[in-house]
DNA sequence: GGCTAAATGCAACATTATTACAATTAGCTC
DNA sequence: GAGCTAATTGTAATAATGTTGCATTTAGCC
């Protein structure tokens, strides 16, 4: 909900401003990877004008929080929909509809780092998204 | 080997031509990420011209026969180090200096898999970057 | 209501990417 | 090796995306 990441925002000092509210409802709104234009479109659309550069540094800030996640194929942003301490998130992408799924495994994390430790890596991060069909289009 | 990559190229149908040889060249020698015009950029100091809108074509090109990735971390490119028939590719990315290595693990690829498959996700393609540290980098 | 730091808007600019079309060239044939 | 042709590259113009410095506005506090 965006009414949890507006309180998550204050509790770390900052302020809950029209343009923040914003940024998060259409993201709360829309499951596929959105970019800082996308979102300015989309508020264009119902009326509301936000510049980019502030919808840029708003997009900044949320992911700074962990309230949102830049793809890496995309570059798009979507709203994070896990909790912080589930540990390393990775994301199922459909090719068809676009959307995004979120999820953490630390099982599947453990084994990954087991595996490039054997070639000596010490791993800090995992960067991971899954290309493919969601149930629903699966079965179409 | 740059020769290697010229034959493939070849061998479905595309031309040998200067501008691809060169692009080959500097990504088989550098081995971090480089950006269409950190190539371009390369290419000037030894005293050669391509102009970054062949640069862009040529990338697509390599990328479409696997013979280039593009990383997900950085968006830059990196040449190939598989054979494409190794399965899906992954890679360790070092934080410290900026290096790759490229891998590839069935088994590995086949449990991501079979987890995506519980959520009802059929998965066609696995993007995968772990981020950390080398066995040079941590050891220092 | 007034104050102040934080946040936004604005303008200008930098960088990166794409398109249409003209010029060039690799690889073929003779 | 000269000539041909489709493939490729270069050019120029433009679109899209991202960044910076500074003036203006506003949320949250008293």
């Amino acid at each position: 909900m965006v009414r949890d990441s507006i309180r998550i925002l204050q509790a770390q000092g900052h302020k809950a401003t029209r343009p923040r509210k914003l940024v998060l409802e259409v993201l709360g709104e829309i499951e596929n990877p959105l970019s800082p234009y996308d979102i300015q479109g989309i508020l264009h659309t119902r009326g509301k004008y936000l510049n980019h550069v502030t919808i840029y540094r708003i997009l900044d800030l949320l992911c700074s929080l962990n309230l949102a996640h830049k793809m890496l194929s995309s570059g798009g942003f979507v709203k994070c929909s896990l909790d912080a301490t589930e540990g390393c998130h990775r994301f199922m992408v459909c090719q068809h509809c676009g959307a995004i799924r979120e999820f953490a495994d630390k099982e599947l994390c453990q084994e990954e780092n087991d595996f490039a430790q054997n070639f000596g890596f010490h791993t800090e991060h995992h960067l991971s998204e899954f290309s493919g069909l969601c149930s629903r289009c699966y079965k179409k």
